[in-house]
RNA sequence: GGAGAGGUGGCUGAGUGGCCGAAAGCGGCGGUCUUGAAAACCGUUGAGGGUUGAUCCCCUCCCAGGGUUCGAAUCCCUGCUUCUCCGCCA
């Protein structure tokens, strides 16, 4: 949500900085319904106050004694008054706050302009794509040959985009979360931490999926109401729902393994073929909750942070800004992180890592206590993924393979694999 | 699933219809004392919103949503939730 104030003081603003995302803003109708709800306010709030006097100089004439009738019958009337100017406060405030929570967040100035994801600047890239002498496979033929990936058994099990990995392609892909896990505790100063898979609305609203994007949700049950997590960005931001942080405890920063579930509605088309897509997914997440003005920074650590994982697994990759039309929703500014899958000859996004700023915070009313006001301000929310696993998997499968289509375990992942050095 | 007891400010906790946004303590902040610190003492300290040039002033909030009443933290109903005991159970 955005800031109610930046509403008052520059509406242009707010009109330009959505326009980069080619999101239409009438001003006009935002201003009839600002000066409704004013005049609609202030005459609630007179009613109130009168039946407040009122009923208290009620409560002081019958402590003295004295006959209230007359009192009472001034006051007759006004319940119903009072009642009718509630009820339509209460429409206009549902109102204004439902157009505010369909607004996505204002970019960061250093967010590029564009529509789609062509627009994207590359920042970086590291390693070396491998070069192979002979035809690489992608991981469908390499996990089928390998018996270790069956999409048919998942679509048996449960429907299409579900999958069922065995014996060392199923340890491998728990490797990589293992060496994600320890990597980010040890070597980062993550907290790891293990929530609920399935969430309440409140929690999905605070984060923002909801009310906009339900349709990309699994809805779990009915009672009470609770949504498959599409990501453990909603579970762990969410720690900080309603609290006001200790100052000294910033900045958090947690660390969770969990699976994602997406529909994936309005993908019909895309990635058909292997693991890329799944309605089921391996993510470990990175989640840090900082004061407004170490988030540039957080963010920039953060994406390092997923950078050092593909690093440490020899991974080729580049770190992309993505552009105004491509930043998600709830995001003020985010890096790609896109591996080399040679099986596609591309790079394919594998992290995500944003900075949310206020935008999350202001739902969540995650707070923090500014030493130096005293008072309580919004904290920045800032999360990415450290990685997708099930596309790390992928990514070693077929960075890795050979001619005869084994899988060479990476350095890294051979403390986690039993001795297993090749996948055959 | 059954029985009982709770949910009040950053925290602990008093408050059973008007004098309560709310005692007291802790914590925080400021001060006195001290070379400095601690202790002690004094003062101060909830959040959100409306209006305003700014103060003043006003409104809302005692888990949530309804209800009773001129008036609700307080009474009634529903839901959520925490704890204790019993049952069941990975």
């Amino acid at each position: 949500m955005l800031d109610p104030r930046l509403f008052r003081t520059d509406l242009e603003f707010i009109k330009e900085q959505l326009d980069r995302r080619s999101f239409v803003f009438n001003p006009e109708s935002y201003l009839k319904l600002e000066a409704r709800r004013k005049a609609v306010q202030i005459n609630t709030q007179e009613l109130q106050n009168e039946r407040n006097s009122r009923s208290k100089a009620i409560g002081q004439a019958k402590a003295k004694g004295e006959d209230v009738e007359p009192l009472l019958a001034q006051v007759q009337h006004l319940g119903d008054k009072l009642k009718a100017a509630e009820t339509e406060l209460v429409e206009i405030q549902y109102e204004m706050e439902a157009l505010m929570e369909g607004m996505p967040n204002i970019l960061d100035v250093s967010v590029p302009e564009g529509k789609s994801e062509d627009c994207n600047i590359e920042i970086d890239r590291w390693g070396v794509v491998p070069s192979f002498n002979f035809e690489p496979k992608d991981h469908v033929d390499l996990g089928a040959k390998l018996k270790g990936i069956d999409f048919e058994l998942g679509a048996k099990i449960a429907s299409s985009r579900f999958v069922v990995l065995s014996g060392p392609l199923a340890r491998l892909q728990r490797a990589i979360i293992q060496l994600m896990l320890d990597m980010h505790v040890a070597e980062h100063g993550y907290t790891e931490t293990y929530v609920p898979f399935l969430v309440n609305a409140e929690s999905l609203r605070g984060t923002g999926q909801l009310p906009k994007f339900e349709n990309d949700l699994f809805k779990a049950s009915n009672d009470p109401v609770l949504y498959l997590i599409p990501t453990a960005e909603v579970p762990v931001t969410n720690r900080v729902r309603d609290v006001i942080i200790d100052a000294k405890d910033l900045p958090l920063k947690f660390v969770c393994h969990s699976p994602c579930f997406r529909s994936e509605a309005g993908a019909y088309g895309r990635d058909v073929r292997g693991m890329i897509r799944q309605h089921q997914f391996e993510k470990v997440e990175l989640v840090q909750i900082v004061r407004p003005e170490d988030s540039a920074k957080a963010h920039e650590d953060l994406t390092v942070h997923a950078e050092n994982i593909l690093k440490k697994l020899n991974l080729p990759y580049r770190k992309m800004l993505l552009c105004a039309g491509d930043t998600g929703f709830s995001s003020s500014k985010t890096y790609d992180l896109e591996v080399w899958l040679p099986g596609q000859g591309a790079y394919r996004e594998i992290s995500s890592c944003s900075n949310f700023k206020d935008f999350q915070a202001r739902r969540l009313q995650a707070r923090w206590r500014n030493p130096e006001t005293g008072k309580p301000e919004l904290a920045h929310t800032l999360n990415g993924s450290g990685l997708a696993a099930g596309r790390t998997l992928i990514a070693v499968m077929e960075n890795f393979q050979d001619d005869q289509g084994r899988i060479h375990i990476p350095e890294a992942l051979l403390p986690y694999m039993g001795g297993l050095k090749i996948i055959e």
